[in-house]
DNA sequence: CTTTGTGCTTGCATTTTGCAAGTTAGAATC
DNA sequence: GATTCTAACTTGCAAAATGCAAGCACAAAG
């Protein structure tokens, strides 16, 4: 269980998803990773220790939920749950001000922007 | 020197304020908090050195400026800068999302989410 | 029934954070 | 003008988080 360091919204909210590692992970599943192996491929070079624990420490938090791919399979898709994916607006402030205030940054893609969360709700999305 | 873990914004905006206290520091300052002694006060018990370091490392990264208090007092006073008020959308959206999704959290005071930025400008605002 | 690849775990080094105590300098007290 | 007082730090060491490299389990492919 996590330790709350304060009854403050915002530092509460931290000691959630403040480590150096859990916001990257949403990120990455906002722009479409779902696999283990989608998060290693990250340009930031996240270890495999510190990735499995946080997966785990996320799917406790119910921010993110695994279903394994397939019945029996060790292989686990992981999605973003409805509170997971209600942080969207955060990362998005986040983007937005590493865009206009450190140099030679990325620029997001779209369907980062794009993304609402709404999006991720309880079905998958209709396709077409 | 920041180093980045890669070019994408919110990885990078997380390296320079992605530790465990520097967005609660610039969250003290938006409702109000000036001194070293302010910063000390806040529930969340953060200790002398870190505090010190922090305060260092903000003013490096240019989110924050030291104007002493008085002509050559030791009394240091700080200030958010442009480019640190810049944050307050980021931090608003992770108060939000704590309020909604942890039981018990304080409701942040409403000057909190009154914050704009432009506040935070060059001259203090206008008193009157 | 060996090879390949994904999804982890384990062990240990390094870095970051935390705690308690000490230091320095201006402000107030006498 | 010495004596507290308090704000603003620094220092030393313990504890926790992170990083790196290697290993292991299991399934699918050949």
């Amino acid at each position: 269980m996590v330790e709350f360091r304060s009854q403050c919204p915002i530092a509460s909210t931290l000691d959630i998803v403040g480590d150096k590692w859990s916001l990257l992970i949403l990120r990455s599943m906002v722009v479409g990773a779902t696999s283990y192996s989608d998060f290693l491929a990250s340009a930031e070079k996240i270890s495999t220790n510190i990735l499995a624990e946080r997966l785990r420490r996320l799917e406790d938090a119910g921010l993110i939920a695994r279903t394994t791919a397939r019945q029996g399979s060790i292989r686990g898709a992981y999605a973003l749950t409805p509170r997971g994916a209600a942080l969207i607006p955060a990362l998005q402030e986040l983007a937005r001000w590493g865009e206009a205030n450190i140099p030679d940054r990325w620029e997001a893609p779209e369907r980062f922007y794009a993304a609402r969360p709404e999006d991720f709700g309880e079905a998958a999305p209709a396709d077409g």
